[in-house]
Parts: C-alpha cells; structure tokens; sequence
DNA sequence: CTGCATCCGGAATGATACTG
DNA sequence: CAGTATCATTCCGGATGCAG
C-alpha cells in the first residue's frame, strides 16, 4: 500500500482531519468540537475512539465527568498536510 | 466553511487524492489508473468527472477511443498537500 | 479491447432520542 | 457533559453489460 492510501486509511474518513485541524492550537472537550464542527455526536465519538486507538489524540480526564482531547505527536505532525490543504481549498474560492 | 472543509468537498472521498497522486508526474489513461490503483471502475468514472469538474484534471483525447487524463494547474497544486500525507503516512509504519 | 453506465447489496454517515 | 442505541439515508464497490 502505497504511503498515501496509508494515511487515508487513519485520516481519510469524512470528519478525521476536520477533527484534528480543531485541535491543532489547543486541546478541546468534547462538545467544543461537536458545536463548532456540526458533527453530529455518534461519528464524533466513533472517529475520537478510531484516532486515539491510531495514536493521534488522547483523552485527558479533567474535572466533573468532562475530557480534554489532545493531540499527540504524531497528530500535530498532521499540522503540514492540514494546512497544505486548507491552502488549496482557500485558493479555489 | 472553512478552507479545510472546501478542499475535503472536492478531494475528501475515498479515491479522489489517490486519482490525483497518480496523475502528478503524467498523464494516465483510464485503464491505467484503475489497474495502479485497484479502483472499482465505476467509482473511478465518477471521481474522473468530479474532478474535471472541479478543474483539477481535464480529459485529452487520444486515438483509438483512449483519453489522456492530465492534472491542471489547480491539480498540480495538490502536490504539497498529498506530499505532506504521504510523508505522515510513511511515518507511521 | 478500452471506457464507461447500471443494478444492487453492504458499508459508511447522519438525525435523533436516550443514558450514566 | 459525554457519550450510546436505533433507525433512515447516502455512499461505495463488485458484477455485469454495452458502445465506440
């Protein structure tokens, strides 16, 4: 598998880099990313656990029954592509 | 929306960055790209005629009812962004 | 023989109500 | 607040057919 299809398989899915891109500049709760996203709550939880489980992010236990997810260094490793990206899409306007 | 979701909304579906990656270096025939790639036929008609209508790639007819797809301008300034992915996906094996 | 279109089952995604 | 359960919808992929 070429190193493209690779990435697309963590990261390809509808909502994956979207969330990511939410947490480059600071770990976010739940219902942050949820609100200022639109992802609806069932494929939120889905990709939060699919993209721990691939090292991305991880949940924080904070006070009062709430989580800060945070990118680990492999997920702010995405910060290049994700901006690459953004680039493009803001010059297609 | 943001630049992040209008690029996704044109190179976000399964197939469509791999289509590209394929044609950075050349223009590809049809046969070609799906046999590289493995694409299911149908799927690769589809994301062929998004794409040239997103003005990434446009299609150059040969001879001998065979087309040359070829990357436009807008195409080739994907090649950041896919590089970036791929370097992020080669990294985490 | 290459480049597609169509049909259809299964997978992915979405809306919404409900729970610890 | 942070999810889960359920059901509708939409997308994807393999088989097949057919035209240039």
């Amino acid at each position: 598998m070429s190193d493209l299809a690779a990435a697309l398989e963590v990261v390809g899915a509808r909502w994956a880099l979207r969330i990511v891109e939410r947490l480059l500049d600071a770990p976010q709760r739940y219902g942050d990313v949820q609100r200022d996203l639109g992802v609806p709550t069932n494929m939120l939880a889905t990709w939060l656990r699919e993209l721990e489980e691939a090292g991305v992010l991880v949940r924080l236990p904070l006070r009062h029954n709430t989580r800060a997810y945070t990118l680990t260094e492999r997920g702010l490793a995405l910060r290049e592509a994700i901006e690459a990206l953004a680039k493009w899409g803001a010059a297609g306007e």
